[in-house]
DNA sequence: TCTGGGGTCCTAGGACCC
DNA sequence: TCTGGGGTCCTAGGACCC
């Protein structure tokens, strides 16, 4: 019996990682992967690393910081098939893997038995095996709790192993920023820093009660638990993380968002491309088996700042015209005159199951109609490509 | 050309019901 | 007559994560 089972597994710069893996001219020059138009980086290489450029960071920042930084668009449909890879391997090792995102997960390896060795060598098999199958490295964080586990493996970064036994939690945690704690963000960070809560053994030795008034009755309470190192969290594999519903938890809601090449005060311009959003929301909510009852839009301003509007409907729906009609009613709702919009948004929440949807008959006619020609759309996309079919407005004039 | 896109969860207030 | 909980749903905003 291990007294540190869990492992968190995260792939090195992962995005950069998978894009330059066939390219050994760029292993050793400045890489970083989107950060186009508008746009932020998704992920930068250990050299680009070297001067300062950081993911989330703007691309327009990020060629300051390095000029002859290589620039790669990413390729997500490879992004997920090597990261399909990697979960394989780590299924050889415990059924017990939650996958977090494309590049990261839990193991629970109390239960391996499929794989015989001690939580490190354990660590150390997922580590040359994922290196040999794809070409990736990534790093591990072995300890008695996810939470430490994850700080663990972001201290072995790059391609390393860190144990933190029972013992050594305190001495590892309490010199940390608080920021490094999960949930603390930019925000709590500073609020805490304010309150002269600046590593995470100050907050460890704060009463929770001061906690919570500061951040909160929740985060307040959970901080003071991840500060010592005591949350009990399990590593669920049920979670569907990025794989989709399936037989994980289902999503509790799915939407579409996108920033204008350029901001806009034009109605028609907003509504087309709120339909070209729903549209993609709705047909992927079919794909899922689900629908919803709440709509909500998102519309952010050039200043950047950013407004929702939800409306909750009488039944749930996947159905392309229902959504759009009712995003397009919460648009109008607004009122906008010369508002500059530089981004829209169109999310369909509080999903359920199809099959537990009561469409009631007097709905009629119209909206299975709609709900026919939708199947018949995705029918068309699956043979011909989703560029082939697509609502009349959209088609180019 | 500062600031993407996919999500989750929490808070808080009001409505409404018991 | 006055006061008072609790619970749930809905909406808006905000913080956070990858």
């Amino acid at each position: 019996m291990t007294s540190t089972p869990i492992l968190h597994v995260d792939m090195d710069a992962f995005y950069a990682s998978v894009m330059t893996r066939d390219r050994p001219d760029l292993q050793e020059v400045p890489v970083m992967v989107g950060g186009g138009h508008r746009g932020v980086v998704l992920a930068a290489n250990y050299p680009a690393r070297e001067y300062g450029v950081r993911s989330a960071m703007t691309g327009t920042r990020a060629r300051r910081l390095c000029p002859h930084v290589v620039v790669l668009q990413p390729d997500y449909d490879l992004f997920t098939t090597v990261s399909r890879s990697v979960m394989e391997v780590f299924r050889r090792v415990t059924p017990l893997v939650e996958a977090i995102s494309l590049d990261e997960a839990f193991l629970d390896v109390r239960a391996a038995g499929r794989r015989a060795g001690s939580p490190v060598e354990l660590a150390e098999w997922v580590r040359s095996t994922v290196h040999d199958e794809q070409r990736i490295t990534c790093s591990v964080g072995v300890a008695a709790s996810i939470s430490v586990a994850k700080l663990a493996s972001k201290r072995a970064k790059p391609d390393g192993v860190i144990v933190v036994p029972p013992e050594e939690v305190t001495r590892f945690l309490h010199p940390l920023d608080v920021g490094e704690l999960y949930g603390v963000g930019e925000k709590t960070r500073a609020m805490l820093h304010r309150l002269g809560l600046v590593t995470v053994g100050d907050v460890a030795h704060t009463p929770v009660a001061t906690l919570r008034r500061a951040v909160g009755d929740h985060l307040g309470a959970h901080l003071h638990e991840l500060a010592w190192g005591s949350d009990v969290r399990a590593v669920s594999p049920g979670r569907a993380g990025v794989f989709g519903s399936g037989d994980g938890t289902p999503d509790r809601s799915m939407g579409a968002q996108e920033t204008f090449g350029r901001d806009t005060d034009d109605r028609e311009v907003v509504l087309r491309e709120m339909l070209k959003l729903t549209a993609k929301v709705t047909r992927r909510l079919r794909t899922a088996g689900v629908a919803g009852r709440t709509v909500a839009i998102t519309v952010r301003f050039a200043d950047f700042t950013t407004i929702t509007r939800s409306r909750t409907l009488a039944e749930a729906t996947d159905v392309t015209q229902e959504v759009y009609a009712a995003a397009v009613r919460l648009y109008d709702a607004l009122g906008l005159q010369r508002a500059r919009i530089r981004l829209v948004g169109v999310r369909v929440e509080g999903l359920v199951p199809r099959e537990e949807v009561q469409r009631q008959g007097v709905l009629g006619e119209r909206e299975h109609g709609w709900s026919d020609a939708d199947r018949a759309v995705d029918r068309a996309a699956r043979r011909f490509g989703s560029a082939a079919v697509r609502p009349a407005s959209l088609l180019d004039r």
